[in-house]
DNA sequence: TTCCTTATTGATAATAGTTATCAATAAAAT
DNA sequence: ATTTTATTGATAACTATTATCAATAAGGAA
């Protein structure tokens, strides 16, 4: 009976993999709520903390502490301009070899986060 | 006679360059604390900000919104272990290709932070 | 050294992102 | 239709970090 699929989870996912903005929560709250007024700012939390738990969307750590939510969990990377600030998909040229790592330090790698720092190509 | 060469900062810089164990502000707060009774947590907070503005440590994001650091400033990655919560080095087996990516993106790219997350040598 | 300017400190209040609480609601099994 | 209980929405609480400000001390000038 765990994990009912209500329209506010379902809403909260939609509209997270609509947009290529990369939101934080309260920004996606803000979205939602013009079409969805009765929806608790508390709900859009849960229900992204939810999903990230389950690895049905991505989450950004930024250096001001606020997190940033992406909806495409295809594997990929971003940059952070220092100019305007935003948060910016990258088009990845290689992957990491994992298998060299986890052989080289004895551990197991399950998941990888890269964040890139400089200047987009809006702003470049 | 901006960045005045305080005891209060060079203490700061010195604890955490000699530990490795990437700790959070309060943590570092607490260990300088004990030698440096008077010493505040707000210096310690604010020197740290600094010191990173000044590229001389490092901050590592971690999914809790806690700000974790680590004074060793020579280029490396970071595992994140879900067994035990710790924060290790990585020994890295390869550089990234800064200049494939920019030229495929039409970015610069000044900095890159790489955090893998799965299981460290002890725990496993 | 002594004086002077002002950046920095330490204590505390304020801020802000996120999580916990809880009665009301609604999903989904019976 | 009824029952159970996970989830919602509103709000309070929590917590990492930053801002405020009088007191202090770093570092230059005399």
């Amino acid at each position: 009976m765990k994990n009912r699929n209500t329209i506010q989870k379902q809403v909260v996912l939609q509209y997270l993999v609509n947009t290529n903005t990369h939101p934080t929560a309260l920004e996606l709250y803000k979205m939602i709520k013009k079409d969805y007024p009765n929806i608790g700012q508390a709900t859009v939390y849960r229900n992204l903390k939810i999903l990230e738990e389950q690895n049905l969307i991505n989450v950004i750590l930024t250096k001001n502490n606020i997190k940033r939510y992406d909806g495409n969990i295809m594997y990929h990377t971003h940059l952070i301009c220092k100019s305007c600030g935003r948060l910016i998909d990258i088009e990845d040229c290689e992957n990491l070899n994992f298998k060299a790592l986890e052989d080289r330090n004895q551990i197991k790698i399950t998941d990888v986060k890269i964040v890139y720092e400089g200047i987009c190509n809006e702003c470049k």
